[in-house]
RNA sequence: GGGAGCGUAGCUCAGCCGGUUAGAGCGCUUGCCUUACAAGCAGGAGGUCACAGGUUCGAGUCCUGUCGUUCCCACCA
């Protein structure tokens, strides 16, 4: 890497010529290595482990920076940072992609067989996880590679297995035949979690039940009448008037013709439909519940794993449920069995990996019990040892965790940990082992045992993350005693359920400890419009693109400024343009200074000294700008304000240090006297800003710094607020003069004053500003542009303006019109007069004065003090005009 | 049905504990190629802070309600 000896930096930043060479610096230099030995405090970061389902998106970029300015700025305060990259296998949804690309080569996952699939998946692992990495690194993460881990390596199965085995241990897991989300599919169960419900508008059909042996019927509504094969009851709510009637008469089922029982059941919503529910609990989780109270047949199932009708539906098997739901409204409406037919609303589920229509479904599954687990990940939450930000999620997190079912976490995957549960062939007994390989049956000693064909839901794995990432099941492995509990996890609000919240549990169930101290929730990036960016829209935008064309640190600022926590962000080429335009002037800045300021041998930007800002106005603003600056910005990171932080370091650099401060610095070169201080000054304060914005634009900043300084700005100080660089007088001071070069300029613009114009300035101070300004007559000068600024008391026939500083005239070879002249002034004292009304307005009020806090009371009286001394001047001017005719 | 977010300039959004004349970026507009930067510089226009009440000496900020909007949760088949 070229460290310096910039000679000719380009006058337009090329972040290509620079981000991958100060990446390999970094990561050769090893400054992103934990070190469990350190003896300093840890910080401890987790990487929400991408999918390895394919490219990074920008939500990941986000989740990601956001990661990385958090993990840069501990470090550079002296925190022993240890944040840890990795990827999921992403059970599901990689499978899901493996066979979508295996139908293209037509051939299906039985053709192959087990271990050939799991070859596959492997190097498909091996690709697009190494593609991952390559854009993480990209990005700029600051991430410890040496501890990378991936979900699936040896000893973090060893880990999954080793937790199934405990929670089996105390009975938290079991195995039985339930109602599960079944996708056609995908041919697996998935969770609650993974079900996606939407509106959709559907039909309700009215269907005639007869009454055995009787010419009554009752009418029952449903959505599905291709399951009338599973009916297995009618049911009616115990509080229906109807009720005690009919209940306990037998109806027959029309079509299959199978004779059934009416019950009551307090689940049946007495004004849905007509009142009368069909119980199918085989294929519906409301009707399992009621099935399970009525002693129904529950495996009564009448539609097979892909979605066909099967053999209990007579000459109907075989034909695909949507299929079979038109030929049943069909034949049902021909043997005048449909009283009516309504349109309506109601929610669908579907799969969140291939989005088709999830069967409910009854099959042997196996169960996380979840009434304990979720007490204590609800307790941790509460007593406030986990703290969400912002704060409302925890709510989120909260309410799932006191309604929570138990968790189905079987699989019928083939990518994914396997279940570690062996079937003995003899006895039948299951052996639970965190074995690879178990080698006889626990039940009967025999040899015949094969594992369960069924893998693990993903989530159960990844739950693990943030102890198994760090040695456990050794308890005493260095990592895990030194870096759990950690401290800071960033994710999307997304995936609370799915992730956040199991962690939770997990974590409490084998550390006994929380998994992390704080929870940093991000909102969703979202396109230029506001729409979710997705695939089936193509609106998404591929962070390394972007990244080619305008670099990782304009993308890094694009995506972080302006964002609240939790809130949704838009992102846009004219944000990203912006943002580019802003590390283009920070390039510039450097420029700047390395042309005006060289040092024989780069300096140790240590410190400045007091002697430096004896004698000048300006240096001691600046530094006493930036100090205040690194106060605030440091209460906001630490609040996880990161948008606001990065914003107040735009507008101190931009508006204060580039805007005033170097064109000043312009000026005060000239002057021998204040030379070398003015240098030594300008070199600390953006050393300063480097500092700063380091997390938030890392590549830019590590270059500029390698050109004025030693050592790496990756593992340097931040910078940091400092009591003895206060100096509140050099703010007013500044002000005053700024104050008048501002009111020049616009006056000048106003009157359209061209520069060719040669306007001459007088200004009449006040006595106590007078050596103030007699210092910066040539910087007001220069900065507003006019030809001569000097003091006079008076001048006539100019234009006049007042500021709280000083009188002002502006006079040219030309004579302004005095009516003009006068008009200004009396506009400006008409607002002055009406700004002094309104807030004198308060001490009209006895109440103000008595309630208001003296420091707010004094403050709004120097305001009008201020204000009436300026209307005074105007008067005077006002008058003058008057007399002079 | 329950819960949450949002509603501030033409657009995207800031606005901490209530306290002078409500901010930024982009866009628009006027004038500038002023030796770091035209990806720039200096100006300017543009706001009933969704609406209605309330608390308060004082409300964009706190409370209640209304409307609009987005999202999450929930077994109306």
């Amino acid at each position: 890497m070229c460290r310096r000896g910039l000679i000719n930096l380009e006058k337009v930043y090329n972040p290509k010529l620079v981000e991958n060479r100060i990446y390999e610096f970094w990561e050769n230099g090893g400054f992103f290595k934990a070190n469990a030995n350190s003896g300093k405090t840890p910080y401890t970061i987790l990487m929400p482990p991408p999918n390895i389902t394919g490219n990074l998106h920008m939500g990941h970029a986000l989740d990601n920076t956001l990661q990385d300015i958090i993990a840069r700025y501990k470090r550079m305060q002296g925190f022993e940072v240890l944040w840890l990259p990795g990827t999921d296998h992403a059970a599901i949804a990689t499978e899901a992609k493996i066979t979508a690309q295996m139908r293209e080569e037509g051939v299906s996952k039985k053709d192959i067989g087990r271990e050939a699939f799991m070859k596959r998946a492997y190097a498909w692992k091996e690709k697009y996880g190494g593609n991952i990495c390559y854009q993480i690194k990209k990005l700029g993460s600051s991430c410890d590679w040496s501890r990378q881990r991936f979900t699936m390596d040896s000893d973090y199965s060893a880990s999954v297995r080793e937790f199934f085995v405990r929670l089996h241990k105390k009975n938290l897991i079991y195995r039985g035949k339930r109602i599960v989300n079944w996708c056609t599919k995908c041919l697996t169960s998935i969770s609650d979690t993974e079900v996606e419900f939407e509106e959709e508008c559907g039909r309700l059909w009215y269907i005639k039940y007869y009454f055995k042996d009787e010419t009554e019927f009752i009418t029952v509504a449903t959505t599905r009448p291709e399951t009338i094969f599973g009916d297995l009851a009618l049911a009616i709510n115990p509080d229906d008037s109807r009720c005690k009637k009919i209940i306990g008469k037998t109806v027959v089922v029309p079509i299959c013709n199978r004779e059934i029982k009416i019950i009551a059941d307090i689940n049946v919503e007495k004004d849905f439909g007509t009142g009368v529910l069909k119980v199918t609990p085989a294929h519906d989780c409301n009707d399992f519940e009621i099935g399970r109270r009525h002693d129904l047949e529950e495996t009564f199932l009448v539609i097979d794993e892909k979605g066909f009708l099967n053999e209990k539906c007579g000459k109907y098997s075989g034909l695909e449920r949507f299929e079979a739901r038109k030929i049943v409204v069909n034949d049902l409406k021909s043997l005048n069995l449909i009283v009516k037919e309504e349109k309506i609303e109601h929610r669908v589920g579907s799969c969140y990996r291939c989005n088709s229509i999830i069967e409910p479904f009854v099959s042997e599954q196996w169960f996380v019990k979840m009434g304990s687990l979720a007490q204590s990940a609800t307790e941790i939450v509460k007593s406030g040892k986990i703290k969400f930000v912002p704060e409302r999620f925890s709510k989120v997190h909260l309410s799932w965790m006191e309604n929570i079912k138990d968790w189905c976490i079987s699989r019928q995957l083939w990518w994914g940990h396997r279940i570690p549960a062996w079937h003995c062939e003899e006895c039948g007994g299951i052996t639970i082992s965190s074995d690879d390989e178990p080698e006889k049956c626990e039940t009967c000693g025999c040899k015949k045992i094969l594992q369960d064909e069924d893998s693990l839901d993903t989530w159960f794995s990844s739950a693990l993350w943030p102890f198994s990432t760090l040695g456990w099941p050794d308890e005493k492995s260095e990592d895990l005693v030194y870096f759990y509990p950690t401290d800071t996890l960033v994710t999307g609000y997304d995936i609370i359920f799915f992730w956040v919240s199991r962690m939770i549990f997990s974590s409490l169930e084998v550390m006994k400890k929380e998994p992390f101290k704080q929870v940093l929730i991000h909102g969703l990036v979202r396109d230029s419009e506001g729409r979710k960016m997705s695939k089936s829209l193509g609106n998404g935008v591929d962070p390394v693109e972007i990244i080619e064309k305008y670099g990782a640190d304009a993308l890094r600022f694009a995506l972080v400024s302006g964002i609240t926590p939790g809130n949704d962000t838009r992102f846009s080429s004219e944000k990203l343009e912006g943002s580019r335009n802003f590390v283009n002037k920070l390039w510039n800045a450097a420029r700047f200074i390395k042309m005006n300021v060289s040092y024989a041998s780069p300096l140790h930007s240590s410190g400045v000294s007091a002697d430096c800002l004896r004698n000048s106005l300006w240096s001691r603003w600046i530094v006493d700008r930036v100090n205040d600056l690194s106060k605030e910005v440091c209460e906001n990171m630490e609040k996880f304000d990161l948008g606001l932080a990065l914003h107040k370091i735009y507008s101190f650099f931009w508006g204060e240090f580039c805007d005033w401060y170097l064109e000043i610095f312009k000026i005060e070169i000239n002057d021998e006297k204040k030379r070398e201080n003015c240098k030594m000054v300008i070199h600390w304060v953006f050393g300063q800003i480097l500092r700063l914005l380091h997390p938030f634009v890392p590549f830019v900043t590590e270059k500029i710094w390698g050109i004025f300084f030693d050592g790496v700005l990756a593992i340097s100080n931040y910078s940091k607020f400092d009591a003895n660089l206060e100096d509140k007088n050099s703010k007013s001071e500044a002000h005053g003069v700024i104050s008048v070069i501002s009111a020049i300029r616009t006056k000048c613009a106003e009157m359209r004053i061209r520069q060719d114009q040669k306007i001459n300035v007088f200004i009449l101070p006040e006595t106590q500003n007078y050596e103030l300004f007699k210092e910066n007559l040539e910087i007001i000068r220069v900065l507003s542009r006019v030809k001569s600024v000097s003091f006079s008391s008076e001048c006539q026939n100019s234009e006049v303006i007042v500021t709280d500083f000083a009188k002002i005239y502006l006079k040219t070879e030309e004579i302004f019109d005095k009516k003009e002249i006068k008009e200004h002034l009396e506009t400006e004292g008409l607002h002055i007069e009406k700004q002094i009304k309104k807030n004198k307005i308060l001490f009209e009020n006895p109440e103000f004065l008595s309630k208001a806090p003296p420091k707010v009371v004094e403050k709004i009286k120097t305001l009008i003090f201020n204000l009436e001394e300026k209307q005074k001047k105007i008067n005077k001017e006002i008058e003058n005009f008057k007399i002079g005719g």
